[in-house]
DNA sequence: AAAAGCCCCTGGATGC
DNA sequence: TGCATCCAGGGGCTTT
């Protein structure tokens, strides 16, 4: 569920809260996709002291080391003083002085793994090959040409795939070729200067504007603090399908790509 | 190194 | 109403 848009609006809903927040206890429910990787015991008495983001994992700097989380795709955090008893689908909860971080996941796809560093083998297993951040400085216009040059599949699995540009998703990757008016089975390696100059810009275009819609909830995503996000009201394309497209008014199609969705206009994504 | 498939898991919508 | 099937916002792992 949760692409770049929804892990930076989480977080940007609970961050400033937290940070300084002693831990004073832990709940694990059902398994997640690894193990926490340390006890309980360890992370009782330690600080939160800021919560960062890497793609769509959170990094959430403790004393010694760091907790990352992964939403999943059906994963949502909430923070707050007071909470319900654990749900069926509550399966981490950090209790803190200042509140109740609790991540709700039914299926699991999610993750809470401890790691005594950014930099140790545990953190860079999942951060290692990571792509730029595109909504930082990171995010050379020189850079991202380069990593689509050096690959031969669909742009569509390219985008998917995080190793050129992370935190952009199945609906965000529909967006962003429509709005450069890509066609999505594109090999990334032939893309046109222009094209990727569209591209790039595309990119950090959706993601800003779905952060600050405050992300999309299709079905169920809610910030930290329970609100929703609207951004799945302007989408051009994605969960479309036989709608007229909202600029040439053509129908909405839908093809497979790799086992996911991809919604586009044919008309409108000719490059 | 890169690409393509395979899974992990649950719930909701759809169809018979 | 009941049951089977398909689909869903991700991504690591294994195999080519």
């Amino acid at each position: 569920m949760p692409e770049l848009p929804e892990v930076e609006v989480t977080r940007l809903s609970f961050a400033s809260a937290i940070a300084g927040a002693g831990v004073e206890s832990v709940r694990l429910g059902k398994p997640l996709r690894w193990p926490l990787g340390a006890t309980p015991a360890q992370l009782v008495g330690q600080h939160v002291r800021a919560v960062r983001r890497r793609g769509k994992y959170l990094l959430l700097d403790l004393d010694q080391g760091i907790l990352l989380m992964h939403l999943g795709m059906s994963g949502s955090l909430s923070f707050s003083k007071q909470q319900p008893a654990p749900g069926a689908h509550d399966h981490f909860d950090l209790q803190t002085s200042r509140g109740l971080l609790r991540l709700h996941d039914p299926r699991r796809f999610g993750a809470v793994v401890y790691a005594p560093s950014e930099d140790s083998p545990e953190a860079q297993k999942l951060l290692g090959k990571l792509g730029l951040e595109p909504l930082s400085a990171d995010f050379a216009l020189d850079a991202f040409r380069a990593g689509l040059k050096r690959r031969g599949s669909a742009i569509k699995q390219v985008l998917l795939g995080g190793q050129v540009v992370v935190g952009v998703g199945n609906i965000y990757a529909c967006e962003t070729l429509f709005l450069a008016g890509i066609r999505p089975t594109l090999k990334a390696s032939r893309i046109t200067k222009p094209g990727s100059i569209r591209l790039h810009a595309a990119i950090f275009d959706v993601l800003t504007r779905a952060v600050a819609k405050g992300g999309s909830s299709l079905r169920d995503f809610s910030n930290a603090k329970g609100e929703n996000g609207y951004f799945q009201l302007e989408a051009m394309v994605y969960g479309r399908e036989g709608l007229p497209c909202k600029v040439c008014a053509k129908p909405v199609r839908l093809m497979r790509q790799g086992q996911r969705s991809t919604y586009w206009c044919a008309h409108c994504q000719k490059a």
